[in-house]
Order: structure tokens, then sequence, then C-alpha cells
RNA sequence: GGUAGCGUGGCCGAGCGGCUAGGCAAGGCUCUGCAAAAGCCUCUACUCCGGUUCGAAUCCGGACGCUACCUCCA
């Protein structure tokens, strides 16, 4: 916990020293998915990041409970009136229930997850479970004088939000956004004259009669709005004040500066101390979305199963991939990209492995103390993984030298190294070896390279040369080396 | 139009005023029966134009190009 943490603050646009509300315990929040259709690319993003946030505050030794939670209600397809629920309109298109498709999506978006090994959060609550609670919450803003009843539904008031908060938080305090210019820019949309203000959201929509998913309430039979799903799992989970609250940029405006505004009008306060928020990835510099009809899916990219893919790409390539980059950067996709992520990591992987073997000599040719700081350093600068990983090579090119025996580092300093290697690598990057080689394929393996071993001691290379040929066709590659031969499935 | 931000070597990507990451590709070398694999070495870039500074990819101003958000979106 000694370390000098700093996290870029979307709030404050700064980065800030990471000093949590109430020490030992931090609370985090991320925004998860709308569950509607496969886990994609974009998808991954906010995962793995949180994942890595995760990851490293428990190694750090913080008690963190990290919030995911699961939408399956609630979004409109649109403002209009005629908005329907996305989860509704795909169960229409399906012929099924809402809540199968909700199951489905869920499922396909925890296995995704698993593969790129991704931990769970500590609590991951559904939308739906907690409509009481979102209820409760829209109470006390119309309370408040900050919501408004409608025919039913219940908008939040931007305007009477910002006149009791001027001078403090305006609305538009996280985006940057200023109410003036937001009202002569909105456009103009149809169907919007039940809010006194363009700008007003929904907190509570009624359900017209052929809507599938409705719940009863004080306003009569609805759904919750977009927003405040999220302010009331996170008060009710993370209480009123956390510490992290995170999701893709895309999400900053409106729904974070909805919940706020929700939050701030229930109860008070901002609901989180630091704000972050990962930038999107792109494909051909465009930003990929569901909406826009780019998205590849993570099924698509584990099975190679998508045109643009030139070939399969296994789910830690993904993963080193996406931490190759900074999060606030953009990352723009491209097979050429993939390909050398993929490179690079079994380059780091087989590294890694090599480690395993490395014995110890007498004394040290290698100051690995600023080295483990470097490191630190690189992820307390706000996750710098892609520096964490430049460092993670050097290491790698010392594991070659410590296996030539160019380098050496004596017994307690070869265990600092595995140790801090493993730190790095797989307590927080979270980054894994996938080579999976069931222990009959091992031992057939082995037998099949003794025996061309044998072959080549008495210099016939016809046969060892077609046992290499047969080989690559079942699709095994051999590696011959100087201490023997290893293989690798293509 | 408003609000954020970006433009780095063949490609991807760090960088937050001097020490000028890293990966991939390419070239060379080592190893090897050959090949592959692997390892080692090499490769100095910052869109343009001004300015600040002893010194700028990094700060300031301007131009051009690009992106995201302002509608659902990770």
């Amino acid at each position: 916990m000694d370390q000098n943490l700093q996290i870029f603050n979307s709030l404050s646009r700064k980065k800030e020293d990471f000093k949590p509300i109430n020490p030992p315990f931090v609370g985090m929040y991320l925004c998860g998915p709308t569950v509607y259709g496969d886990a994609h690319l974009g998808h991954a993003r906010p995962a793995i990041m949180f994942d890595v946030l995760f990851r490293y505050l428990r190694h750090l030794g913080y008690k963190v409970r990290y919030v995911r939670n699961i939408t399956d209600v609630g979004h409109l397809e649109n403002d209009l009136d005629e908005g329907e629920d996305k989860i509704a309109k795909k169960a229409k298109l399906e012929q099924i229930e809402p809540m199968e498709v909700v199951q489905y999506y869920t499922d396909n978006y925890h296995r995704d997850m698993k593969s790129l090994n991704v931990l769970s959060p500590s609590i991951e609550p559904s939308a739906s479970g907690h409509i009481i609670e979102q209820i409760k919450m829209i109470e006390a803003i119309i309370q408040h004088g900050m919501a408004y009843e409608v025919e039913g539904s219940v908008y939040f008031d931007v305007l009477a939000y910002d006149a009791k908060y001027k001078g403090q938080e305006r609305y538009g305090i996280l985006s940057g956004r200023i109410i003036e210019d937001l009202l002569n820019t909105t456009r103009e949309l149809d169907g919007q004259e039940e809010k006194r203000n363009t700008l007003d959201f929904a907190l509570w929509k009624k359900a017209k009669p052929e809507h599938i998913m409705r719940w009863p309430s004080p306003w009569g039979d609805g759904f919750p709005g977009w927003h405040i799903e999220c302010s009331a799992m996170s008060g009710k989970y993370l209480g009123e004040k956390f510490d992290i609250h995170g999701g893709g940029m895309d999400l900053l405006f409106p729904h974070h500066e909805g919940e706020i505004a929700q939050s701030r009008a229930a109860n008070g306060v901002n609901p989180a101390k630091y704000w972050m928020h990962c930038n999107m990835i792109t494909l051909d510099g465009k930003k990929m979305g569901k909406s826009l009809g780019n998205a590849i899916s993570l099924e698509q990219f584990f099975k190679g199963d998508h045109p643009i893919l030139e070939q399969a790409y296994t789910p830690m390539t993904i993963r080193f991939f996406i931490l190759q980059a900074h999060y606030r950067s953009t990352v723009d996709f491209s097979n050429e990209a993939l390909i050398a992520a993929e490179k690079g990591f079994n380059r780091l992987m087989s590294a890694y492995e090599i480690l395993n073997k490395i014995e110890a000599g007498t004394e040290s040719t290698i100051n690995l103390h600023p080295w483990i700081q470097n490191a630190y350093d690189a992820i307390n600068d706000d996750f710098n993984t892609a520096i964490l990983i430049s460092y993670l090579f050097e290491a790698c090119s010392w594991i070659h030298g410590l296996n030539e025996k160019r380098l050496s580092l004596n017994p307690t300093d070869l265990d600092t190294f595995k140790k801090y290697m493993m730190v790095f690598t797989e307590d927080i990057l979270g980054l894994k070896n996938e080579k999976s080689a069931n222990s009959s394929e091992e031992g057939l393996m082995d037998l099949i390279l003794n025996l061309r071993m044998k072959v080549r001691a008495n210099k016939d290379f016809a046969t060892s040369d077609e046992i290499r040929d047969r080989l690559l066709e079942l699709g095994y590659a051999i590696k011959d080396g100087k201490e023997g031969t290893g293989w690798g499935r293509i």
C-alpha cells in the first residue's frame, strides 16, 4: 500500500494521488454491458482495465469491493416516446422471453470475460433486480424538487438541478458541458413535449400496453430510465460516496453526468471520488460500436470468424494487445497490429517459461532493484501498462542471458526476480500462458522426438526430415535447439 | 455549432523540457546436417509554421488533418 499510485481523474482532468475514502477499503464501480448482443472488443477494454485496477489494488493490500453491473432493462432505443426497451426489442425479434435474451448474453459475456482472464467482480447486480431501489431514488429526487411526473413518466429536471448547484458543481461538471450551449445545440427530437426541457432525461418511463418489460411503480406500470440503475446499485453496495467509478469514454456524457446529477439530487453528493474513462477501440480510425455495425465480437476474434480477420486470435493475445496501449488512448485494431502483439506475447511467455529452469549462480550481475521500482512506477503512473510491459521485455533478454550463462543471479536475487516477474505478469497484468498440451500429447511427442534424435545421431537425415515434414502437415512445428528439440502446435 | 482529445520511425504504440520506451517488420550475425525456430546486434522518428527557452516530440500561438461526445453505445 506504500506505492504512490496516481489516477487520472476525469472530473479534474488531472492525475491525482489515489487516497481511498476509507482505507484499507476501496469501492469501485464499473458500468457493465447491456446484455442484448455478443460482447465485442470494445467491451473487453474497460473490463480488462478495471481488472488490472482491481488486481493491483488487491496486490497493494486494499480490501476491494468491485461492483460491475449487468444492464438488463431500461435502455431506450432512443429518447422518443415510442422508445422501446432494447432487450424487449431483441426479444420480440427472436420470439423469446426478454429474460431469455438477458440470460443468454449474460452467459456469453461471462464466458468471454473468463477467457480473457478477467476476474469476477465482487458483486454483479442486475438492473432488473433493483427496481425498488431505483424507485426509491426517484422518489427522493422528486421530493427534493429536481424531478417531475408527467403522464406516468418521471423526468429529471436539469434546470432545477443546475439552479440549485450553481456556483458549486453545475450540471456538466464532468463533461465540461455548459448548460447554455447544450440548450442551443441539442437537436430537436420529436415527442419530447412531456419534458419541460430538452435536456431533461427520463428516470422512469411509462410502459405502453404492448410493452413486455414492466414493473409497478407509484406512477403506474413502467420501467426505469437509463442512468438511474447505476446510481441506485452503486449507492446500495458501495455507499453514497465511493472511490472509483469507471466506464468507456462514450459513457462520460450523458450517462455519468446523469449519474452525478441524480445522486446529488437524491442525497447531495457526487457519488465517486475518482472517475476513470478508457478510450475507444477503433477500426480504420472509427469507433468500434454495436450501433455502428462495425463491432467484431470476442467470439469472432477467438475463432477467426469474421471477414476482416485474417486469422484467429487467442484471448491472451487480445488482452496483451489492449494492455500494450495506455487505456486513455484510442487503439486502432488491425490484423498487422494483432499479429505483432501475438508474436510479442509469445516471446514474453516463452521467456517466462524458461525462467523456471534457470539455476542460480554465486553472484549477481543484474541490479534488480531499479527494475522493480521502475515497473511499479509505471503502473503507479495512471496504469501505464505499456511501460510496464516494456520492462517485462527487458527482463526477457535477461532471462536469455541467464539461460546462456552470460548473466547470473545469486539464489536470493533469483527468487526475487522470479517473484516479481510473477507479480507483474500474472498478478497485476493478468497474463498467463495458454499453451495447452494434454499429457498424452506430451508423451507422444516425447516419443517421436526421441526417435528422431536417434535417427539424426545416425545421420539418417532423410528419415528425420520426413518426421519433421509429416508433423508439420499435422500441425506441429519442430524447433531444434541446442538443448534439444522443442515443439509447438501451429 | 459546442465540449473533450489526437497527429511519433515501414507498422503498432510509450513519452508530460535535457538522459531521446517497448513490440512487430527489415538487415546483419550466432547456432544448425539442411531448414525452421531461437538468441544477439543494427535501424533515431516526432503534421506544418511561428514563439518561449541555453535546450522542445514535450510549453505557448496559429494552420492543416483526424477522432469521440452532444441520440443508443464500453
